[in-house]
DNA sequence: GTGGTCTAGACCACG
DNA sequence: GTGGTCTAGACCACC
């Protein structure tokens, strides 16, 4: 069973992008596996204190993109193959690096520097 | 007169943030100095293509943070001191290194990874 | 439900503040009372003929005065005390006499003639 | 020369409407007389410390109610007759008091109070 | 269905 | 020409 224990969302983006982000990532980062089991519909709104519709469009997404399969009655399980993780590792690595790298470009900082801030705040920074 | 020629809006995020952002990020880059003047609400919604108010919104918020001060018929201002400055640097930097460092510890990657991916993709992002 | 049979609204005044007004007044002649639910944004702008965004605006602003409560999903309520009703009277009355007294006023009429005037049209007009 | 010591604009209401009210009450009251003389649009806008084109706005509505004529080079004068005046003073009246009536009645005030209010603050309030 | 937000266009007072 | 306000319509998260 996936856990959603690191799950904190934070507002000014959609919720539900940000159950597809978390589950994502977690497959990246192969914490979540191939086959594992997603909690219900109606528990997970329960456990995050949010909308069971919410909760409803994420995994409308998650399986308009072929990372769950739903079966009546049965729950949800996670489809990953090596292809798909390693496509979600390039797209989702890519959107960030180059997120943060324009926005620190933008402020003037130079490589070097923005090395040495993310060397210096890394162990500051929970997951 | 602040130059938009960089100012790429992408969607998701609501165009009048991007616009502050961009301003900030300008401040903090010392291409937007003290004194400099903002081009007027109409021009610069023609030049974005969108609307007045979109715009208006963002130099209201401005406003709402001593970042710029308008005139009834003239225009609107940069007020920067070095403090303001300073300020923003922090808020807006410990905001993207916090962002892309929580994100990347997400998808398990590790610090050695995360130096190595900005340091072989800086040069290929535009500001 | 508060009932908005009799609100017609005039031109050359904000809608939204006759909204507010319209709220207002029914709260100090006693029609509106605690608790009282209001029609929902999209109900009241149909039955007005108006964009649901103007209701909205009369509803937030009610509720920086903390008239109103709204919560997400389900609607607002009026939220009155003895001594909000008694705040409003006091300065809807004392905003409405003002302005009359001054216009008539202004018009060279006197004092015994401005109550023969209200004596003779008390009848005439509707609430 | 007409005087406007007594105009004091209040917010909430186009500036050149007040300006038409003034006009049109001092006709009613007798105090503004057929053939009297309009400060230039000049003048008045620096007497009154507001903008020359919300002068021009209001000159401009006199002379579409034929109320002044305005010569070239000649400054404004009114154009009054007993017909008009019985005619403004009909119509701002009119309005008044079915303004303050339907106020009233609104806030489920009777007959008897209102003249009771009306009475009590007559001499509280400046023309 | 509900309330909340974002973008849009017209109008006003002003320099 | 400028900034400020009012009304409008579409979209989002939620019950």
């Amino acid at each position: 069973m996936i856990s959603f224990d690191t799950f904190h969302p934070v507002d000014g983006v959609p919720i539900y992008q940000q159950i597809l982000l978390f589950i994502k990532r977690g497959a990246v980062a192969g914490t979540i596996r191939d086959g594992d089991e997603l909690p219900s519909r109606r528990m997970l709104s329960a456990l995050l204190g949010i909308n069971p519709n919410t909760v409803q469009k994420a995994f409308h997404l998650l399986e308009d993109e072929n990372l769950i399969t739903s079966q009546m009655g049965a729950g949800s399980n996670m489809t990953l193959s090596e292809d798909k993780i390693r496509e979600l590792r390039e797209e989702l690595l890519a959107d960030d690096i180059r997120s943060i790298t324009a926005s620190l470009k933008q402020m003037g900082i130079d490589k070097a520097e923005a090395l040495r801030l993310i060397e210096r705040n890394w162990e500051d920074t929970e997951a």
